[in-house]
DNA sequence: GAAGTCCGTTGATCCACGTCAACCCCCACG
DNA sequence: CGTGGGGGTTGACGTGGATCAACGGACTTC
């Protein structure tokens, strides 16, 4: 189907202050007021096809991204192949922060589905955050919260053992997703097992298993990416009672 | 001795401008015109006795800091008793950016030595940072740092072994000092074997056995704290060729 | 709708690191 | 100057998860 009529910025533009994104994403706690003058702030909004790449270690930076619609997985590739996810953006979550320091990014962002994104001109923000108090004390939050969540994913890697890890990981996501007004309980995972192992730091297989033990243990009911949650807190007491000792 | 002359606040205050941390900290790339701004926005300095907290998880936050002398840890306590270093602070590395997103800190800053830090209160840095162009792009690029630097230990804790993540421990050491004006290849590390190896995702007795194999194969020489590098290449190499395969 | 590929599961085996234990050294303190 | 305790090293042994391998089922592609 051919676009005879021609697209512009304009008719591309959604409103931060009509988006249904809103409660989650950066304009989170901002007034009305703050959440119209947000609108000069999203420029484009951009459609990225599964697999590809909204961004790549390396590209200059220059804009922050708020998930639309879809997801990603964020990685960082080491010299000698070996990959790392470093995290999984859901819906109103934001890409991109990585790139503010060097000016470069410094990690893949890549989209698990067809997804769509709103972009936020860097210098825009930081322009309009100056002015927009509301929005300046929501952005250093958004980069607060990453930082503890990085903090959090140190300490799965850090002192968890797998078993504690897929747990965690399955919680996180059933959290999210009930934020978002899916059910808490059950869920689809856009992701492959070798990339859950990768940011669970453990090989494909590990993680197979252990969802096949949760299953038996009738935690969970696996099929394929279909995951439903059986025993909630079965997997509450897996993360804080190491299974040896204590 | 006592203090009969009142200590002011001003006496206390030593201005950013004649800091010769301005390299490291928060005044890192902006004008002179602006750090003379800055001067405003420290207020007082704190003395923190070594072994003791300079915030705790769940304190109020109020404030962050720049690490004026001496060194800290930040760790996460789990409910069942493990603990997770989640890094190490050198001067003019600030602390406390993760209590920005819920108001409340989330995890324990522990001087490593007795050590000095400056105060500089939230509000005023937001505020401040709304007026001074330098200080908001300067504060953003220090916290997309800390984002980069946390995706680099997942990295670490995820996809690395033992002694990769020893060599990389060290060197990121070594690169620090060398930046704060000391020695590349002797330095004294202020942390115990236990704590190294929290971070690193390891147990002490791990760590000890990775340094006195390095020490063995000549690469490192190691005095309990005291570290000299004797082959840097080789522990670079290390990381980004694991020993067995490829 | 057939073919090929990717993804996931499961089993057998291996090994890096954890665990347990003994001992030493360094230093703080009386 | 002797004593106690925390930090560090080293050895013997156990084990959780990696590795290697085979296979089956689900998607993708045309």
């Amino acid at each position: 189907m051919k676009a005879t009529v021609p697209i512009t910025v304009a008719s591309l533009k959604v409103a931060c202050s009509q988006c249904n994104l809103v409660e989650l994403c950066l304009p989170f706690g901002m007034s009305e007021n703050e959440i119209d003058r947000l609108d000069e702030l999203v420029g484009a909004r951009r459609k990225i096809k599964r697999q590809h790449h909204l961004y790549r270690a390396g590209d200059a930076f220059e804009a922050i991204y708020a998930i639309r619609a879809g997801s990603f997985k964020t990685d960082v590739l080491l010299e000698d192949g070996r990959e790392q996810v470093t995290g999984f953006q859901m819906t109103g979550e934001m890409l991109g922060l990585d790139g503010i320091s060097t000016e470069l990014h410094s990690c893949n962002a890549i989209a698990l589905e067809d997804s769509e994104v709103c972009v936020i001109a860097y210098g825009k923000l930081e322009e309009l955050s100056r002015v927009v108090e509301g929005l300046q004390h929501q952005f250093h939050k958004v980069m607060s919260r990453e930082i503890v969540r990085d903090h959090g994913v140190m300490t799965l890697l850090g002192s968890m053992r797998a078993e504690e890890r897929l747990a965690a990981f399955l919680l996180n996501m059933s959290q999210r997703f009930t934020a978002r007004g899916f059910s808490a309980a059950e869920f689809h995972l856009r992701m492959t097992r070798e990339e859950i192992g990768s940011y669970l730091g453990l090989k494909l297989e590990t993680v197979s298993r252990a969802f096949s033990k949760f299953q038996e243990e009738g935690l969970i009911a696996v099929q394929q990416k279909h995951i439903r949650i059986l025993n909630i807190g079965g997997l509450k007491k897996l993360i804080h009672h190491p299974s040896p000792r204590a």
